[in-house]
DNA sequence: CCAAAAGTGTTGAAACTACACCCATGG
DNA sequence: CCATGGGTGTAGTTTCAACACTTTTGG
């Protein structure tokens, strides 16, 4: 039997909006439900926020029990707070966007009930779920220009035609090639290795890494990115 | 004596970072704490979060109890939830920005224990809301130059020059009097008003209004605005 | 030798920066 | 008439968009 301060305050639950790279479609990963409400429906992953652990910590706690993804990019999106979006009772959910690289992501998808999605085409989603990801998608793509967070999703070694691919598809705009290659060199954060990538009947292309450490102290100094 | 669920979630409350502008400095709006802990503190108006209200509610709710604000622009900021921030228990607030104009700020100032601060001298605050107040300014610092949100913290009719000072307020950095004008006007979303702002020994200035309705038309169409 | 993606420069247009003087008013 | 802020244009530089062909490889 519940006592009256069950109800005094709203449950808090993060949900995160996974996104993930293929080299062709932008995706998002899902989980199905087990239990009511909304019972094998498709939704984000998440849950509840216990005392002892930060938002942040809550949000990587769950990914990594129910997707088994760690070490992922993560950060804090919205805090979605209608009061009808949980059936059941009041439930204030602290929304999160986190960004993984291919080789994580293909761990991800053995775990459970994990499965990515196009973003082109998501399943009905239980809850506001579907509010969460489009304010999430809207993020990225906004943040896509002006901050380097494509290199969350690519390999640590990538090629400057799959750093293209990225943006193109989260964009969801064509880009011109030469145009492109020299903005992305220009900043002079991308350091091409000792190493090519062979990839079918054509021209090997250079492989190139990001360099994190410069990023952060051009930043300081009041520098911007913007691809 | 408390029973178990008290204590089996965080609470939830709402903070407010309300930002004014004189024509000279830009404020933020604190109140003094009247209760322990931080006792005769300042700290960001705010409150918890009820049952039947959404997060928004919360927010406007709470400034008008504590500050007489109402009808400000509202923004959700970022959610607080480090597990010590409370030194009672655990406590997970949604921070909010609002921006308010100056003819409702001085309204706030006779309520209350409300009181305007300078942003460069903040004296110190109560929880973590030097934190907060710290990422309200650096969100606001940002936004201004993509997005208009000047508007909300000048009169309804300007002139260039007070919004220009207000840009140099918020930014800290000197501007062109000419390119900035021209960047102004070059949007065509400053109408001129049949109407001359008088003041001192000097040549009255044209005033202007903001049109917010054109704005939401432009934006639809991927306009982008950047001062 | 063919298909397929990698790689590379130039040019015209547009936007940005820097900069100095006259105008209208109140006292 | 003087002090004060309002208001205006241009030239040099930089950045941006558009655009087509050669190179390297595997099959």
């Amino acid at each position: 039997m519940p006592c009256v301060y069950e109800y005094s305050r709203p449950a808090l639950t993060v949900d995160c909006v996974v996104f993930g790279f293929d080299g062709g479609d932008l995706q998002v990963l899902l989980t199905r439900r087990g239990l009511e409400p909304f019972k094998d429906r498709w939704a984000l992953p998440g849950g509840f926020v216990h005392l002892d652990e930060t938002l942040d910590e809550a949000a990587r706690r769950e990914l990594a029990e129910e997707t088994g993804l760690r070490e992922v990019f993560l950060e804090q999106l919205h805090t979605f707070g209608a009061v009808e979006r949980d059936p059941r009772e009041r439930v204030v959910s602290v929304a999160y966007f986190a960004l993984v690289k291919p080789t994580a992501a293909t761990a991800a998808t053995d775990a459970a009930e994990a499965e990515w999605f196009p973003v082109a085409s998501i399943p009905p989603l239980a809850f506001d779920h579907a509010e969460i990801f489009a304010a999430a998608l809207a993020r990225l793509r906004g943040k896509l220009r002006y901050d380097p967070l494509g290199f969350e999703l690519l390999p640590p070694k990538f090629t400057l035609s799959q750093l293209q691919g990225l943006y193109e598809a989260v964009l969801g705009t064509a880009l011109d090639k030469r145009n492109f290659r020299k903005k992305a060199l220009g900043f002079d954060l991308l350091v091409p290795l000792n190493e090519k990538h062979r990839d079918g009947a054509h021209r090997p292309a250079q492989l190139f890494r990001f360099d994190p450490a410069k990023y952060r102290r051009l930043k300081k100094q009041g520098f911007l990115f913007e691809l």
